[in-house]
DNA sequence: GTGAAAGCGCTAACAG
DNA sequence: CTGTTAGCGCTTTCAC
């Protein structure tokens, strides 16, 4: 910078002034070109450490999930987060907090570094109670809804999910629609079951909960949909996720039925390796996780910054998003994308 | 820190001495006690970008992955690193680049934060040409091959593996053991079928290149392995990974075969949601994701900060670890892991 | 043994 | 409109 300032015989104040953008109306613009250009002859480069000791700004995001781990689409979510991240000259921090005790440590680490602010992602939606140590420090949820319904959040339309799939396997003939759901208590689970439900009732099917088996996994489940197939002979499954569709498929194959043709199977792709192995006999539907870390960037952005972003170019997808400054806490729709006919 | 030299009577350079171990013989004890007193009573943490402005030196390590948004276990060697990191106070950015064009742009992102040194992450072992604007810092590759040899790298030992996992089936008393590979050229592959036919030769068994099926996905897998199943009638399969394992059991599964009874089937756990999904069923063999993300970072701060590890304390685990000074490239040992009997 | 002083690269008052 | 100056918090010679 120094030596910038040297080649265009003005002082590094200006530089600054110029390379910062804060030029207008204060450096003369021939001036500024000039500053400018010889900026980018010299492949100048600015140093973020230097500038973040003065401002107290480091450009710097915390992105905190406890499951990075053990969740394969964790990533999506990251890529979105760093997508956006990226875009707006902000650099982001992913740690993965193994149990409760590294969490605050991982936190402290990235506050004495000097995070602008934090995102607190959760695997699956659930009623979250963000870390104190986050209280006083600019958060976005990701994926997950504030106990208190103070702090932003970027989560998926459930209601809307169980909608859309449920709606699929009535129009692709399906007269016993069963709804493979999850047997622990989740945000996602009761907002599916109630767009399952109001499907049925749109399409005039009745509603009968004999039709309804909330499993979690490995035996018991396998028995519970094997109990479900002989007892009630549903000929589509809306699947709380991919790894409870694969119970479907397995117990289909053992009764010689085949999915896309005797029965319809749509499930919610939660791990992309069974969507793919399946492919093209499982219909998914995706969650928007890149989507949801996109805009919790950007929405964490707008408030560091303290401006709207209406500005900002926004990224490709199908799915209905709301304006950045959207009321808190924001909620952005989900994506229903159709991987193959189900039936 | 000044406060801190106020309280102590002492300057701050004491302090900054004291602070950073570097009093040995230069300021005496009792005066270093005190002040390393008063500095934890006062809740004193340093700031570490005041720190690197002056010393060149961030703590920063940039993992490079161009796959974290697609493999679920990517996490657990994020999470090795990101162990290790916290442990020899250094703090991990974790970038995961879409495609080739953002690659550069991260890594000159991360340069311009002072990044100290780079793991460059492959999700599975393959040759690798590590980008260019990597070659002047330090720098370890994790679960990949230096196209050159000159990079030390961390990957799992392919060979015992495959050797490990046939020797399994083989006491699990299976004579016509075939293995379900993968048809993309990769050093995996070829290092599992070597240390498959070795088992075979040690058990006494002869090879049979007609129960080797090298396949992809989706249909066509399912495919090759239904045929697999009819021509050979094989006993037990040795998996590329848990998602080929899958094919077994769909077609297990239709023939009205129990897997653990009539056929025996072990896998590389690729995916986790499928061991999950099918445990107790599957007997997996597990990568050392977490150790290679460990033993990464503790070989790159090695590097970085131009000492032996020894002192260090070192991950539980059941691997056999070499020692971090090892001669590079490093190679760490494969765990296999039962998860439960197989026939 | 300990302190004073310079400076890492940059920004922001405040003069001019 | 532009330059001078004074730091951000810390490390590191170099005197004392």
């Amino acid at each position: 910078m120094k030596e910038i300032a040297n080649k265009a015989g003005v002082s590094v104040s200006t530089v600054s002034l110029v390379l910062n953008g804060r030029d207008e109306g204060r450096v003369k613009s021939e001036i500024a070109d000039n500053v400018r250009a010889i900026a980018t002859k010299l492949g100048y480069r600015s140093n973020p450490l230097a500038s973040s000791l003065r401002t107290g700004k480091t450009h710097i995001l915390g992105f905190i999930s406890e499951e990075v781990a053990t969740t394969p689409y964790a990533g999506g979510m990251i890529l979105g987060a760093q997508t956006a991240a990226s875009q707006f000259g902000y650099m982001l921090i992913t740690v993965s907090t193994d149990g409760e005790n590294s969490e605050s440590e991982e936190i402290a680490a990235l506050k004495r570094y000097g995070t602008d602010g934090f995102l607190y992602a959760k695997m699956s939606n659930r009623i979250t109670h963000a870390p104190s140590s986050l209280a006083k420090t600019p958060l976005v949820l990701v994926d997950a809804t504030d106990s208190l319904g103070k702090i932003p959040s970027v989560e998926p339309d459930e209601f809307q999910i169980g909608y859309d799939a449920t709606t699929r396997l009535v129009k692709a003939g399906c007269a016993r629609i069963a709804y493979v759901g999850c047997s622990e208590p989740m945000i996602a689970q009761d907002g599916r079951l109630e767009g399952y439900q109001a499907a049925l009732r749109d399409a005039c099917l009745d509603y009968d909960d004999r039709l309804v088996v909330n499993v979690l996994n490995n035996g018991p489940a396998l028995t519970a949909v094997s109990d479900l197939f002989d007892a009630e002979h549903p000929d589509g499954f809306f699947c709380f996720n991919d790894a409870r569709a694969w119970y479907v498929y397995e117990c289909a194959a053992r009764r010689g039925l085949t999915v896309g043709k005797d029965i319809s199977v749509i499930g919610v792709d939660n791990h992309r390796v069974f969507a793919e192995t399946l492919e093209p006999m499982l219909t998914t539907v995706e969650l928007p996780h890149f989507e949801m870390g996109y805009w919790a960037v950007a929405k964490l952005v707008s408030i560091i910054e303290g401006r709207s972003m209406d500005d900002v170019s926004r990224p490709a997808t199908t799915a209905p998003l709301p304006p950045i400054d959207a009321p808190i806490p924001a909620k952005i729709h989900c994506t229903l994308i159709e991987k193959a006919s189900v039936k």
